[in-house]
This record gives structure tokens, sequence and C-alpha cells, in this order.
DNA sequence: AATGAATGAGCTTTCATTCAT
DNA sequence: TATGAATGAAAGCTCATTCAT
């Protein structure tokens, strides 16, 4: 029981420094990062990280995998939701909306490593964004095969079904003044304008 | 006029310049990518670089200014386009989905930093974003004053309306394969998904 | 007599950790060994080797307090042997290469560092080799006095009859694969080698 | 010509550095020996160096190449010595004694680290020991085959022919005052003791 | 007495920037 | 103007040592 004990404060530790680290890469970003700064965030000494990561790139491989399991709370849900087409929309919409904002600044910290790092960016489509891609594929096969929906390439199809929440995400992501003050704002816009497309 | 010969070969020597730097920076982004990796892609010293540029800074700045010029090159276009909806939407994304694949390397370099530096993301929305949302929102105004569009936030209008094809420039900016190798064929896809959105 | 007992608990524990820290030193260098490798090969914690040693060159202090004891035993030896000159460098020579044989680790540990540290070097020619060195000149100009020996540099002298051990011992030190592998086959040779010098 | 003269201050200034880090290396060692500190006995600043070694390790390996150029001249000293064995061992300890003397520093930075790291040993084995090894086991052969010395183990003989004064060298580098006070006086009594030891 | 997490000094190395040539 | 060697501040990381438990 001792040992359990241990090991629980080891990952609140962890968890706490993953916070500071969180906080201080979303305003200036991981290169420009220092362990230090994180190390002062968390109120920690500098080597005192390295009891809980092996190294910098670590840190941030930690701050993915908080992104993971969100990704796969989701996926739950998305499984879950086998309803009408509106209403998956609107759900889907509703939640993610939802989820960007709650973990808006995590986000921030991967997506910009992202764009920018080879290695990570393979490993975020793998683990991310392509398990999320198929699941959405699935559905609009399903609703093709159906008649439901007119026959089409169903990649295409799944990239441009998430692309307008991703430009809303990706304004936030630059710093656009109104979508962030009020991105809730944009949450019912967003259904009404997806259902137009899909009527 | 010797004077201005010079300048103009300085001019085609800092363009020179901006142009490696925006291929290796594109590659690794701008923390990783060195002076040095710059000057050997430009074939010049690293020293030389500080002849025209004050700092690593400043070259960021100049790949900026670049965007900046195709974006006022872009208002003109749209302001020439006083046409009907369903034209200027055509129009709109045909022109800019061309024009993200003509720049898409120089685009890469200034978001990826935008995200991640406060100073220029300002500079950024200021140059860059507002006007042209500026633009747009007329163009809404309009069509709502003339009962063409309903009444609504002008201002998450305009933004709803450049999400679709931001998301679609984002999942390329991530690495997404299939967006990156198939950029063409989304323009089509994408102005359907449109248009049925504003019928 | 708890005391006592307590007491001798203490020394078996630090004879413990000092077998560990030469087992670990002598693979790789007093530098380049860190605390905690010590303490894992001695199934402790890092702390604990701070309640036998103040610091990290105490047990380098430690080791070699164990080299001296051996001398010790070897001076007696020596002491003993007051026999005729053939007799003594068979025995010597035997006895040492059975020595080093047996203590090679203790004393790789030793003199890697030794060569390399002014103050440890300073302390191991006053402990170690200046008594087995005036035992031996001691030897000699008692053989000189006596006629057996030719006159010369009694100093000089007992470095070059130690010499030839030393250097296979170095040879040894420095990774040979022969005098390694083949350390026993080197006795009886040497032997010869060195009564044919003083015939 | 510019290219090579520029080559040949490069040469110069590696030299330079070298010569710095066989000073201080050799008063404490590799592994305590700090980047600054060789950077302020060569008078340049810590991130020179690295114009000129990829890193520190690379600063021993420069050390190191050093004393392989002299074991070529060496070994050519050595295949000219097509004389009697009473010249050839007389020759042969003259020069190696000069040899030791000339470069001692050198040697101690190589050889105090040859013993406690691994790699290096490998190298020095196969850059070193072994050419020179083979060289004397070719002449003890020789001198076997034509009946001129006792059929023996060459490869032991040899070992033990180089020990004699690999021990003096060895007495030296640990320090003892006599061997390196007078090192050139051991030089007539070695050859004596080697030349009665094959008579 | 034993533990091992925390500490922070100090190491190696990188790289933007300068400046003598 | 162009060069590229030299600089040294600052980064990531290690590890001897301490001390609350």
């Amino acid at each position: 029981m001792s040992k359990t004990l241990k090991e629980q404060l080891a990952q609140t530790k962890r968890n706490h420094i993953i916070e500071a680290a969180i906080t201080v890469i979303a305003a200036q970003g991981f290169q420009r990062t220092t362990i230090k700064q994180i190390a002062q965030e968390a109120g920690v000494a500098d080597g005192t990280i390295y009891n809980y990561f092996q190294n910098k790139e670590a840190i941030l491989m930690g701050i993915m995998a908080k992104l993971t399991e969100i990704e796969v709370r989701d996926i739950h849900f998305a499984e879950a939701a086998e309803v009408n087409f509106d209403t998956f929309v609107r759900e889907y919409i509703a939640h993610r909306m939802a989820e960007v904002d709650a973990d808006f600044q995590t986000l921030k910290v991967v997506l910009s490593e992202t764009i920018v790092n080879e290695d990570l960016s393979q490993r975020m489509n793998e683990a991310f964004y392509e398990p999320g891609f198929a699941l959405a594929e699935q559905y609009f096969q399903y609703l093709m095969a159906n008649g439901k929906m007119d026959e089409t390439d169903a990649t295409i199809a799944t990239r441009l079904f998430s692309a307008p929440l991703l430009g809303l995400m990706f304004l936030r992501l630059i710093g656009d003044k109104h979508v962030t003050a009020y991105w809730d704002a944009y949450t019912e816009p967003l259904i009404q304008f997806m259902l137009k497309s899909y009527q």
C-alpha cells in the first residue's frame, strides 16, 4: 500500500510539473521555454524536473499523452452516438467546442510544436487525427451505403467535415481576439452552418 | 542612378536570403534553424546575413512582409469581386486555395511562429487577418442590409465563413498526408460545401 | 559489548560498500562512477553511503587503506625472507604476482587515480611504495656490504629490481589481452629473467 | 595557396589547443579537466575549442594521435636496427627512455585514461602496443630460429622484454620522486640489467 | 540507521552576433 | 561588401550531497 502511495505522490508531482510546463510553453512555445522557467513555474529546482522526465522532449510527450487520453474519451462518446445525422452533428460540434475550450492551452502547446516538428507530427497523426478520421469515415460510409448521403470521396468528406471547427480553433490559436473572447458564441452558429451544408 | 542599381542588387540579395530562410525554416521551424543553416542554403557567409538583416528576428519579419504583399494583392481581387454571392464564394475559395498552395512554405513559417510569438501574433492580426476580415464583414453587412442574408452577428459570420478553408490549411500545416498530397482535389468539394451552407 | 557488536556491523557494511565500489570503479574509473551506481551495486540507498563515508573521495581512501593492509602483510613476509638471494627473488616474484592477481581490481582503482591525483599520489608513495622500497634498499645494501652485489646506487637498483614486475602489472592495467588472460604463465619466465640479471 | 595557408593556421591553432590540453590534463586527469580550463590555458574562449574539436573526447583523440605519430617514427627506427642483439637492446632502451622523457606529459594523459576507458584502451592496443609487440615478436622469432635464443613462448618473451622499461615509466607515472628527478640516470643501469638477462 | 526526493552548482555544448581581414 | 573565426551568454543536463521522513 505504501508503494502505491509513493507512486501516487510521484504521479501527482509529475502532473504538477506538466501543468506548469503547459502554462509557460503555451505562452511562448516549446523551444523558447527553458527548463529553468518550467521549474520556477512548478516551484521546484531544475534538477527535480529530471526525476520525473528523462529530458525536455519527454515533457512534451507527457503533455501529448494528456491529449491522447482526452481523445480516447472522445471516441467513446462518438461511438455511443448511434443516432440520426442532425443529432450527431449537433452533439459532435458542441462536444468538440467545449473540449477545445477546456484544453485550449494543452492543444496550443502540442499543435504549435506539431507544425514544426516532423517527428511529433508523425506521432500526433497516428495517435490522434487518424483514429478520429477513421471513425468519421466509417460514419460517412455508412450514410452513403444507406443512400443518406451522396456518394463521394469519403476521405475528402471527412477532412471537410472537421475543417470548419478546426478553422475556428486555428483562429483561436493564432490569437484572433473575437474568437478567443467569445468562443462559446460560435457553437450554435457553427452547428447551423454545418447542418445547412448537409441538408 | 547607380545608387538605385545598388539598392536593387541589395534588394535581390535580401530576397535571395529570405527564400533560403523560408526553405530551411519551413522544414524545421524558426527556433531550430540556425543562421549558419540559412547562410549555407543561401550560399553566403554567416556574417553576410547581418549586412541585410539586423538580427535573426528581422529575417522572420522579412518573411512576414512577403505575406503582407500577397494579402494586398488579394484584397484588390476581392474588391473587384462585386458580383453575386455564389460567384464571390466560388472565386474566393478557388483563389485562396491556389494561394495557400503557392505560398505554403511561407505560410508555414509565419503561422507556426505566430501561434507561439505574442508579438508576431499582434502584428499579423493587424496587418493580415483584420484587414481581410474587415473586407468580408463589409460584404456580409451589405448582403444583410439588402436582405440577401439573415441578420446575425457579422463578426461571427465572417470568421465562420473563412473557417472551413482555414481548417483545411491547418490540416496541411500539421502534415495530414491526404490533404497535403491532394490539395487541389479539395477545392471543388469545399466550394460545394460552402455554397450549400449559404443557400 | 553491544557497542563493539554495533561497530563490527558497521565495519562489515563499510567493507561491503567498499567491495561494491571497487567492482564498479574498476570497470569505468573513479570519476565516471556515480554514488548511485555504487549504492545500487551495494544494494543500499544513495544516502546510506554517507553514513559510512564522509564523501566520495573518502570511499577511495577506504579502498586505498585496503591496499595498505595488504602491503603490511607483505612486508612481514619480506622480513622473514632472510634467505639467499635466489630464494628471495623467487619468493618475492611469486608472492607479488599472486598478490597482483588476487587484488587486481583494487590495484586498478587505486593506481589509475594515483596517476591523476597529486594528493593521492603523495599519500600512496608515503604509505605504500616508499616503505617497500626502503625494505628492498636495505636488502641491497646488506648484499653490497657483504660483497654479494656490485656497489652501485642502491636507490636505482631498488627501482630497477621492481620494474619488470611493475611493467607486467602495467600491461595488465592497460588491458593487454595476453597478459590479462595468462597472468600465471608469466611468473616462471619472470623469475628466470630476474635470476639471470642478478647472476 | 591561400587555402593552404588557412589550413596551416588552423592546424597550428589545433596543435596549440592540444598542447594546452596536455598541460592541464596531465596535471589532474581528463575527467577532472574542464573545457574552460583548457580554453584558459590556450588563451581562447570556450566556444573556440569547438571550432577545432567536435567534443571533449575528440581532444583526447587528438592527443592520442600525437603518440601514434611518435610510434610510427619509432617503428622505423626499430626496423632499421638490423644489428646484433646487444646493440639492439642498447639502442632500443636508450631510444625509448629518451622518448618517454620527451613526451612524458602526453604519455601520462593518454595512459591514465587508457586504464579507465575500455574504448580508448581498445584503440590504444590496436594502434600502439600491438604493432610494437608484433615487431619485437618478429625479432625474437628470428633470433630463436637462428638458435641465438632459447625456444620459448615469443608472446611472453615480448612482454617480458618491454616490462622493465614500462615498469620504470610506471614509477614515473605514479609520481615516484627519484625516478622523476633522475630519469636519465636510469638508462645505463637498465641497459646493463637487460643485457645480463639476455646473455 | 536507512531512505531517496530535492537541490543547485557546475559541466559540456550551441549559436547569435561581432569584427579584423 | 563579404568573410568566417572568435566570442561568451545561456541552454540542457548530471550528480554529489543533504535532510525530512
